[in-house]
DNA sequence: AATGAATGAGCCTTCATTCAT
DNA sequence: GATGAATGAAGGCTCATTCAT
């Protein structure tokens, strides 16, 4: 992939990105206290001491892939909805799940949140840090889509908060569902996140007929 | 169940399942490679070298933990789902979501799924195996209610299998919330749960209105 | 040395003790940073996990060493000079050194003054813990010991704290002499140590005449 | 010795200097092992490759401070005795005392000698041409002076070789104690060598009272 | 059946050393 | 000359596993 200077280029710039994309694959792939750093090396192309040249430590490594996850996660997800906020809630819902399944879902940083899952209890720190900055983001952005839905008359008058979870509930199973149980299942979530999505949104509005007849694509 | 000597309980026949308590307990909090041995043996009130006696070594107790989960999970389901076969299929489905809130969500049993999502690509056999076992019963179940629901007329003609993930997602969700991001996060499991389940059967529901007054007890 | 059992018998009780004297050949061969904790199992006759089933690291196994070689070096000196009360100072001052001779200097526990010499500023709280535990302790006995000489008259009345450090001098040089420069040096400490103390007495005494005869057996 | 663009220092000429005596310091707080080439390239103000461009590796540079410490440690000693030889043998010990205070105790190269000690070991035949270059020569001109004295009639017949380390003792430990017990110790060198080396001298000499009123400033 | 001393493979981490720039 | 990215050997430490008691 690059150009053809030397086998080992001294390239610092691109190193730490590097380290990263391999630590989310081998981290991902294992979980933390089984991923070993020469692996993640070997499959950045480096050997054993160089991630420690970026990084000071394996949990340091950890902490860091979390953290370069999160932006890229959440900021995009603000910005559309700034500018979906003229559209019907239920579009601006139907919009934020695609919008899952594009930068998340099919993403390789979607492992991140199996590997948040099964290390929360080893690195709490990391795991409250993770849910003040992605989860409870992204349930504020549903939750405040859910309440205007309910202002604007589209939506039945409901708790705001349980129907936050019951959105966010199929985005993060989506996620597990690809990454732990992949193999061989035919429903994948492209096929059935669409579908239980207007379910849901049916179930919300005041007038669910119409909304049967939504522009599949927007999911 | 016990008889003598009760005080201790000391009997061998009790070791295996009190080695297996503890191995649920250390598994679960650290995930399978952080977990030693003599921690587990030490929460089960014995030696290093006793859970070798039971098992051959750390992955035979591992799957013999998984396995050991399987059928409390999946058999009492099938049995209520028989018992309540005459039921509108939106009260089975409520039924179904909280026997999984009482005899899973609420079981020390329930971390066993979040071990299995983090360990999933460490042992496939044992993966697809709890897949096989209890994803797709339980998968089946709730796609033949559906189908049921179809066919009674009670729901709206739509997509079985996308509609088995829609109810599954919260059901997952639900335990994936209580053991990871547990602290201090309101909206638990017991208060979204039902709200959600609502909604969802709202929006299968041919004629919504009516579904809206269900007793909320059911769930 | 052991009774024909078994050639890896299990013996909890006598294995910190093995450890210590290899940590102590170890340690004052090559210095603790240069000393590998496998080198010294292997001395011990063990493999490199062993030591660590006594000893919660390298660090501490440091730390024991240093701690078991200071009560031998201590004790017996205060009691030797209790019961020495009565002899002319000058004797019991050749006695000192006699017994820094015997118990120390001869001993291979000696290392242990060199290592702490070469440790001491990675190691400042064992440093000062020892300077306090051994160094002090000799001193102040030195100390006592001169100024009871000038009460007596037996000695001219002189700085006792410099006296103390010109007799301290020649302990400390013997024991480095022999671990350091050892090889081919002729004059070894036996040979030059008891002259050097009587030289030291003379200058001390207000009759120095009378003690140039002295029984030079004592030291 | 400095000319042309004196700020920076940064002349070529220099550098292997600036480079041992970093090593001087790092070597001497931390041991040979424990010293880290970088620490003493960051210290001497270049980075970890610069060392290797003046010295071939680390045991060189260790070796070469060694070496470089020698002379201005033995040579002017020398010249010191060949111009004080025609004072009281008794006085010129004072002055070699006096000048081991001041060109090696009260100089940062005294580090060497600790250093030595704690390496000796390690790098036997760095031992050995220490000791034969700084040891040795010292001994042999206290030695010579001993002899001396003896021919001259200022001090008893008494065993030279002896003699020789009980004066080397309080120069060895004077280092030892200023650079490893040196914290709060409040008889330092400077107060208690003088008086040691009065008492010792006072011991050679034929007629001790005599030698009690010498000028103490000497030493 | 249970213990726990001992083993040794494996992994994290450091650091002397090299070399392309 | 000087840099500093990269290497890889070495060593601290853990822990699954064994086995004599």
């Amino acid at each position: 992939m690059d150009q053809p200077t030397q086998r080992n280029s001294r390239r610092k710039e691109a190193r730490p990105g590097e380290i990263l994309d391999a630590a989310l694959a081998i981290f991902g792939e294992k979980g933390y206290a089984a991923a070993s750093i020469e692996d993640i090396a070997k499959r950045a192309g480096v050997t054993k001491g160089t991630p420690y040249l970026y990084f000071k430590n394996k949990e340091d490594l950890f902490k860091a892939l979390i953290i370069a996850s999160i932006s890229p996660t959440v900021d995009g997800l603000t910005e559309y909805l700034k500018e979906a906020q003229s559209l019907p809630v239920a579009l601006q819902l139907q919009g934020t799940l695609h919008f899952w399944k594009t930068n998340v879902l099919d993403t390789s940083r979607s492992i991140i949140l199996k590997l948040m899952m099964a290390e929360a209890s080893n690195f709490p720190e990391v795991a409250r840090f993770y849910q003040s900055e992605v989860i409870e983001k992204i349930t504020d952005q549903l939750a405040a889509l859910i309440t205007l839905g309910i202002e604007r008359g589209e939506f039945r008058p409901i708790n705001v908060e349980s129907i936050t979870h019951a959105l966010l509930a199929p985005m993060i199973y989506a996620v597990l569902q690809k990454h732990c149980f992949q193999c061989h299942q035919h429903p994948a979530p492209e096929d059935w996140l669409p579908d239980s999505v207007q379910v849901l949104i049916r179930g919300l509005l005041i007038q669910p007929t119409i909304n049967t007849n939504l522009p599949p694509q927007h999911c």
